[in-house]
DNA sequence: TTCAAAACATGACACTTGTCACCTGCAAGT
DNA sequence: ACTTGCAGGTGACAAGTGTCATGTTTTGAA
């Protein structure tokens, strides 16, 4: 019997998929978790053989899970199952060892099928993911995401530069910079492109 | 017995939906649909009881097709199902005379009974759109959205003027005016309530 | 009819933004 | 030892942005 946990914040999707991988014989749901925390306190006491779980979740993300996962040596196999086919994201799951990564643009069919096989051992990466993986990587370095994110959160030149101690001619430069390498004109495009490749 | 389609262009749901729907005794999924345009057609060849539409739908939304059945006099009940409790929304699907209008967030395990009531003549809303309704609604001006709209998109001052034939000095004048009306302090800070509120 | 709101406009002012050229210091690689 | 690249910095300039006061015109509701 494999059990599993649910991580998921959309109740309705949860409970569907809930109930009808607790109708496969040999699949158990044991826990049901809607944001991040519970999730991973679900974890720790229940021990499930597979944890599905969605990235953007209240509280923690899916990502920081299977992170913190992948530290603490857990025998737990994580499978992602998310909306978005973001590099970035997709990035950053293959790096903590995923065992699946799903889109929610998969058949529902697929499911249980892609839990055993990860039970028997084998990846499952929704193959859009595979073939157009490092096509567009973050072209941004560590310090310039961190002052695009701050951008991102409506804060100016000089309060990114206060918050970062830096002087606000530094926190400019940065932002041209970040424009030319995104090749658009303004911050606001920045900010919509690199949200939207989940670079940010 | 209760025939219905389904359109969601989620997968996922769709498929886990369709299954769990299916094992209801008193309750045929007849169709799906993954796109609006679809959904239509399919209404119109099968002649459901009931269709169970998502609103953001390739092609024509959820609420189109609403609006559209009503103006045919279909009796084809319809019950709206989504991620978003925009006031916006909700206020066109009761304007279009929808059956139901019932959240992603709402449990899987309720949604068999809803279609039996809806069947049954009820009408089936989210008690949380009953109550926020219209606490929160748009305190923008249909120009000063579509202003925002193009500021959103990356667009300056300048390029917006040019966009609606109007002088760059008035279009600063609506964003201060957006920015007085929404309390914040720039146009991004603007951008990110506006689509967070669904105002957009 | 009258009044208020929305839409549109101008000009002026201070500040922010985006660009550029040019500078230092530091930590890899080769 | 030397180059390269990242991080951080300066100063100057043009353009864009946000604010205010002050108008006109149109339109819909009391």
């Amino acid at each position: 019997m494999i059990r599993i946990i649910l991580a998921e914040d959309q109740r309705m999707l949860r409970g569907a998929l809930g109930s009808l991988l607790d109708l496969e014989d040999d699949i158990e749901v044991i826990g049901q978790a809607d944001n991040g925390e519970e999730a991973l306190k679900l974890i720790h006491e229940l021990k499930p053989d597979v944890c599905l779980m969605d990235i953007e979740m209240p509280l923690l993300t899916g990502l920081d899970i299977a992170e913190q996962l992948q530290m603490a040596k857990s025998s737990c196999k994580v499978i992602i199952l998310t909306t978005f086919a973001r590099p970035g994201y997709f990035e950053r799951a293959v790096k903590a060892e995923v065992h699946g990564y799903l889109l929610k643009d998969g058949s529902s069919d697929d499911l249980a099928q892609s839990i055993r096989n990860v039970m028997a051992g084998k990846r499952e990466m929704a193959p859009e993911l595979i073939f157009g993986a490092f096509k567009e990587k973050n072209p941004l370095s560590e310090r310039e995401c961190e002052i695009l994110r701050l951008a991102s959160s409506g804060k100016t030149s000089n309060e990114i530069a206060a918050s970062l101690f830096l002087s606000h001619g530094t926190v400019r430069n940065y932002l041209s910079e970040i424009m030319g390498k995104l090749e658009v004109k303004s911050r606001i495009e920045a900010i919509k492109l690199a949200e939207d490749k989940g670079w940010l």
